[in-house]
DNA sequence: CTGTGAGAC
DNA sequence: GTCTCACAG
């Protein structure tokens, strides 16, 4: 064999090393790190995600979220609600889990235990009922927030109902949702899971002709008051709570419709 | 729909 | 921990 054709030789073995390593090596680490909570998946609008105060965006099948550590809770949950997804499956509830997807260690379960709380959902198990998987995965304490009973099972599942009421009439909108995580708030269980004094909802249509916005604003409380009574602009929401929604708008629209308090686009019936 | 809790294994 | 059943807003 003639020292060019080693050289010829040791050239490739080095070339296709690396080949092997690039496309068959890394391929395996990306296969392990599915279900990770890095990757935007299929039911997420990534083009509609707000911005995180707290770094650490988690992304689910479902649905993604920002969870703040300190609170032991997300400051948002967002997800697109399709028409397609609205069903009447009826799945059996499962046990709440940790979700491993949130690096800081997200709250037990525990803690809500014997609390007086609700697990309160913030994206709703009936909002994800198109798959097991999906309506399962709402069970994850990063999606859970403390709510009083009455709030959970009264006002706010009244405007959750509304937002799958519009999901249908407007063929899909995108929600953004959580507790209002400032000022003074109880704690409940060993790590200290903040009790929001205020819950947001917020959400966007762009499916159904010209883009229309509305945002709710609720006091922790079981308020009977029809649900247009809590609607607030956007802007509102934003200064409360340091999070940017929308900002993959142009700048002109984005404006107009966030400063906006109006609900006459969208129907209460 | 939204949930909690007790009791058996 | 898992599973079923009863119960409540």
């Amino acid at each position: 064999m003639s020292k060019k054709t080693k050289y010829t030789l040791l050239s490739l073995i080095i070339v296709f090393a690396v080949y092997g390593y690039e496309h068959f090596l890394k391929v395996e680490e990306q296969a392990e790190v599915v279900g990770d909570g890095k990757e935007v998946k299929n039911n997420t609008n990534e083009y509609f995600l707000p911005t995180s105060t707290t770094g650490q965006i988690v992304h689910h099948e479902g649905y993604s979220l920002s969870y703040s550590e300190p609170h032991e809770q997300a400051e948002w949950v967002a997800y697109e609600l399709k028409k397609s997804d609205l069903s009447n499956s009826n799945f059996k509830r499962p046990y709440f889990e940790i979700d491993a997807a949130v690096k800081t260690g997200a709250a037990n379960w525990r803690n809500y235990k014997n609390s007086g709380y609700d697990r309160g959902h913030l994206c709703p198990a009936a909002d994800r009922k198109y798959s097991q998987a999906a309506h399962d995965e709402t069970f994850l304490t990063s999606n859970i927030t403390p709510q009083e009973h009455a709030f959970n099972s009264g006002i706010w599942n009244t405007l959750e109902q509304k937002v799958r009421y519009w999901a249908n009439k407007y063929d899909g909108v995108f929600v953004v949702t959580g507790g209002v995580l400032s000022g003074n708030m109880k704690t409940i269980g060993d790590e200290s899971v903040a009790v929001p004094n205020q819950f947001y909802k917020v959400l966007i249509d762009i499916n159904s002709g010209k883009v229309k916005m509305i945002a709710f604003l609720m006091p922790h409380e079981n308020v009977s008051k029809p649900l247009y009574e809590f609607v607030v602009s956007v802007d509102s929401i934003e200064k409360l709570t340091g999070i940017d929604f929308f900002s993959q708008l142009e700048d002109t629209l984005e404006n107009k419709l966030e400063a906006s308090s109006s609900y006459k686009e969208w129907s209460f019936k």
